[in-house]
RNA sequence: GCCGGGAUGGCGGAAUCGGUAGACGCACGGGACUCAAAAUCCCGCGGUGGCAACACCAUGGGGGUUCGAUUCCCCCUCCCGGCACCA
């Protein structure tokens, strides 16, 4: 055996075997019971961060543990190759998305070979390709033909310099990030999927997932189901006169201006009514109000981020019209306001701002009347107090007919009486809106529609699938390129054989993702997927960051169910457990360009400053010494540029020093801010455990401990492996923390390494040790383990070896210690026999020097002993 | 702004169901080996006081429940993620 460990000769060579192999080849059919693992899919960005290390070696640790423990693995892997950065690069090197895509993923490819991770490469899948996304086109048409794909108008953000629209990541501080130009919201057709017909069941059958409770909880909350009731609040006579006058999109005249609440009980409190700037009340109002015309025109600028929205000083201004209380008849002052959604309920509000912080908010800045209807607790009104009492339960008062009712008992009533009156009725209102689908950009899905100027939206027949996307464009940030393509939009109607025009926009990249882990399932399938992915679904496991838990996740499932729909797979879920992994942060560096856009700089280009505390205080370029901002640590990403590539670390120490690093520095699902400071003890780590090996196999190796007498010390070392063995297969398989594997595996062998006992029982003892600690880290540093196992069993491989089997025998105790406190702390251990009562462990604690200088010669109040932990005395 | 999460030594983290706070590492300090260095091995390593035994303090801050709280409850601060066109 080599005396020293050299992982870049050694790991090549490894890889080299298991892809001569086959080795992670995975049938479709098979006796074993089948186990199938997928990350989320990587954007091809250029080079893998360690972001992909973690996520990546997290998948393939379980893999290789699953295979041990006798399961047919698959672990495929793929690219979703279409999106933005494609585009950007493309502006910034002249080179066409395509070329720029295929050449990252060649790359990144490589660096996955040479993580050694146990991929079955002949499923992988590029969202890109025609192959991929024909189904794509073909799915989308099948929905529109069941009515789950339809066309209305959305808002987006418009940059009024470039002529373009742009993504939200795009628009930086209202500004657009390469003209610094402000955003504007413009209304452009676009196709929507109606995910909200399925949004009941997107809510009840979380229930059943293996998935962590807060990402549960987190789509719980966008899905945002609430009963509530939608009433109209009657237009007065003016207000009527106008609206039915002209009333501006034409459609038949509204008696009056509808509204949702879910707090329908505090409507005796209403003193005002507030509608969006793109109600068309507020179109009305404007009409021959200059000054409301210029505030809704203000409000129509800015981007459509909601965080934008939210965090936006509430503004409003009176329209002048009115509108009567349902049930008193009162006049109703109706306002624009700015922290009215159209996107919500109708885009118009009942003001409470007794019970509701923003309309509590919005009074108060403009000196509107608020009225207290509930009370709580007998407090006194007052406007200071407001915060604490708002939304405290309480029976209603000052409610006419209602006062005395609690809540439910109020809704329920006021529910009744806008029913009986014709006005209202209950209803249930979700915050998830339905999917928009469509981007004004080049490098994605073509949407197979064909716009005739006869027939109107013309499906793209199935033969004529795909929709060919071309893939030598250059995109130079304004406008489509697709749209100034005529030989990609010039075509003929289907229907009719006229000249037509084909829609030029392509579809969000989330599409892709929706269903590429049953593509891996079917691979070269010649529909959209087949019998096997029914045999591999649903996924038994999914990994991948938790900035997915919502938008990502929540667009596979429906997509899943909507397959499920039309017949072509039979589950309701696609991921039965999930695995949120924590990110890899580090620090973001910018500056802003004269045009006003935004300039990222990766680390490495820069000299950065340290303060006193350690934190970074500033930056400045390593060419040329100009400062840049620092903006604080977030996600490494392509876009901010702060991403670490892994290829020196492979290069220095070897693809098992990387993934051992990333599998013991933290628990999957912290975030961790980078650092390469402790990379250096990991290689030392396995330097020593390779050492270890040859010390042994130098001395001859032996037939590992199968009974036989063993000393006190032998015996505790066996105890300590069997615990080992338990205690990392509970890691791995049920805790999936391997920080804290890995570390019970060197708590084992920092013992083993104390042994000096060279006797025959020892050397098996020994032997029985290394074998299993070699197997236990090989999933996690499958190389170097498959090179000390084919020493310690020459002739043999580690990929047929099961998980290691646990000694029951080894693992019998006579004896335990228990710690004694005296109030909670910690004065004194014993040892006592593992059947002593509790009378005798009692006694024992009690006779403790430690505790008796605390019990002062006095009887303790209280002893409780917790079997087989503590005695704690309390006096 | 709203939703979700986090905060433990100089650093990464451990304590799995309310039961020994700091496992296992990194960094650092001291020592051994060496002509020297690297590598390796041994010892120490939360803070304060003390020669020591030991005592007290300590898990972002404040309060509470409990024999006992890093863990449960309430309030607060800061940080991270998501917010529908980044993926």
């Amino acid at each position: 055996m080599e005396s020293q460990y050299r992982p870049r000769e050694l790991e090549p060579r490894i890889q080299q075997r298991w892809a001569a192999t086959q080795a992670f080849v995975a049938p479709d059919h098979s006796p074993k019971p089948k186990y199938y693992c997928v990350s989320m899919l990587p954007y091809p960005s250029g080079k893998l961060h360690m972001g992909h290390v973690r996520n990546y070696t997290i998948n393939d640790a379980l893999c290789h543990f699953m295979r041990m423990k006798g399961f047919n693995v698959l672990f495929p892997m793929g690219w979703d190759a279409f999106g933005l950065p494609a585009e950007n690069a493309a502006m910034a090197n002249g080179v066409p998305p395509a070329k720029w895509t295929r050449e990252n993923i060649a790359y990144m490819k490589k660096q996955c070979e040479a993580m050694g991770w146990s991929i079955d490469w002949t499923r992988e899948v590029a969202t890109c390709s025609p192959d991929y996304y024909r189904w794509n086109q073909w799915f989308f048409l099948r929905l529109w033909e069941k009515g789950i794909v339809y066309r209305k108008s959305g808002m987006v953000n418009w940059d009024p310099v470039d002529m373009t629209v742009l993504a939200n990541e795009q628009v930086i501080d209202g500004r657009g990030w390469r003209t610094g130009a402000v955003v504007e919201k413009r209304e452009i057709p676009m196709w929507y999927m109606r995910i909200t017909d399925y949004a009941d069941e997107l809510v009840d059958s979380l229930d059943g997932l293996g998935w962590p409770e807060q990402v549960k909880q987190m789509q719980r909350n966008w899905i945002g189901r609430s009963e509530g009731i939608e009433f109209t609040l009657p237009y007065d006579e003016e207000a009527s006169r106008r609206m039915s006058d002209g009333h501006p999109d034409g459609s038949v005249k509204p008696p009056g201006l509808k509204v949702f609440t879910t707090r329908a009980d505090t409507i005796m409190g209403i003193t005002f009514a507030a509608v969006a700037a793109e109600h068309p009340l507020a179109t009305e109002a404007a009409n021959g109000n200059a000054a409301l015309a210029a505030f809704i025109e203000e409000c129509k600028r800015g981007g459509v981020q909601e965080a934008e929205i939210a965090t936006m000083e509430k503004k409003g201004m009176r329209t002048g019209l009115f509108v009567r209380h349902p049930f008193t008849g009162d006049k109703i002052e109706v306002w624009v306001g700015n922290y009215v959604l159209m996107g919500y309920g109708e885009g118009a509000v009942m003001a409470v701002p007794g019970h509701d912080e923003r309309d509590f908010a919005f009074a108060k800045k403009y000196g509107l009347a608020i009225k207290q209807v509930i009370d709580v607790g007998g407090q006194p009104y007052s406007l200071d107090e407001w915060q604490a009492w708002y939304d405290a339960p309480g029976r209603n008062v000052d409610s006419g007919k209602y006062d005395g009712l609690e809540q439910k008992a109020a809704l329920d009533a006021v529910a009744k009486d806008l029913e009986a009156k014709g006005l209202g009725r209950k209803r249930v209102q979700y915050r998830l809106r339905d999917w928009g689908i469509s981007r004004q950009r080049y490098w994605g899905t073509p949407i197979p529609i064909v716009q005739c100027p006869k027939c109107g939206d013309v499906g793209v027949p199935d033969a004529d699938l795909p929709v060919k996307l071309p893939e030598d464009l250059v995109p130079d940030g304004s406008g489509s390129p697709l749209a100034r393509t005529p030989s990609f939009f010039g075509t003929k109607c289907p229907k009719c054989g006229g000249a037509a025009k084909r829609d030029t926009d392509t579809m969000d990249t989330f599409v892709d993702s929706s269903w590429y882990y049953m593509r891996y399932a079917s691979a070269n399938a010649s529909a959209m997927v087949d019998e096997r992915a029914q045999y591999w679904m649903p996924m038994d496991q999914y990994i991948g960051g938790i900035e997915h838990a919502i938008l990502h996740l929540l667009y596979a499932r429906f997509w899943t169910k909507a397959m499920r729909d039309l017949g072509l797979i039979r589950i309701d879920e696609p991921f039965t457990n999930l695995l949120t992994q924590g990110m890899v942060l580090n620090h973001i560096f910018s500056r802003r360009t004269d045009k006003g856009g935004i300039e990222y700089f990766a680390p490495e280009e820069l000299d950065i400053a340290v303060d006193a505390e350690g934190k970074v205080s500033g930056a400045t370029l390593k060419a040329g010494g100009k400062p840049v901002v620092y903006e604080g640590i977030g996600t490494m990403s392509k876009s901010k540029r702060n991403g670490v590539d892994p290829q020196d670390m492979i290069e220095r120490y070897g693809a098992d020093t990387a993934r051992f690093y990333v599998m013991q520095a933290s628990p999957p699902t912290d975030t961790v801010l980078w650092s390469d400071e402790s990379v250096e003890g990991s290689f030392k780590f396995l330097r020593r455990l390779w050492a270890m090996v040859h010390e042994h196999v130098a001395k001859g190796i032996v037939a590992r401990y199968s009974g036989g007498e063993a000393t006190r010390e032998l015996a505790d070392l066996r105890f300590k492996l069997h615990k080992t063995i338990e205690k990392v297969a509970d890691d791995y398989g049920r805790r999936m923390q391997f920080n804290t594997a890995i570390a019970a595996v060197r708590e084992l062998l920092n013992l083993y390494s104390e042994l000096q006992d060279a006797s025959p029982v020892a050397r098996a003892v020994a032997q029985e040790v290394i074998e299993d600690a070699v197997l236990l880290l090989s999933p996690v540093v499958p190389h170097i383990a498959t090179a000390l196992w084919s020493e310690l069993r020459p002739g043999t491989d580690l990929r047929d070896q099961p998980w290691p089997a646990v000694d029951a025998s080894a693992l019998v105790q006579d004896q335990i210690e228990l710690v004694v406190q005296v109030n909670g702390k910690l004065r004194g251990h014993i040892r006592v026999a593992t059947s002593a009562t509790r009378e005798q462990v009692e006694a024992m604690a009690l006779k403790l020097e430690a505790v008796q200088k605390f019990l002062n010669g006095q009887t303790p109040k209280k002893v409780v002993v917790v079997p087989g932990r503590l005695v704690n005395v309390v006096v």
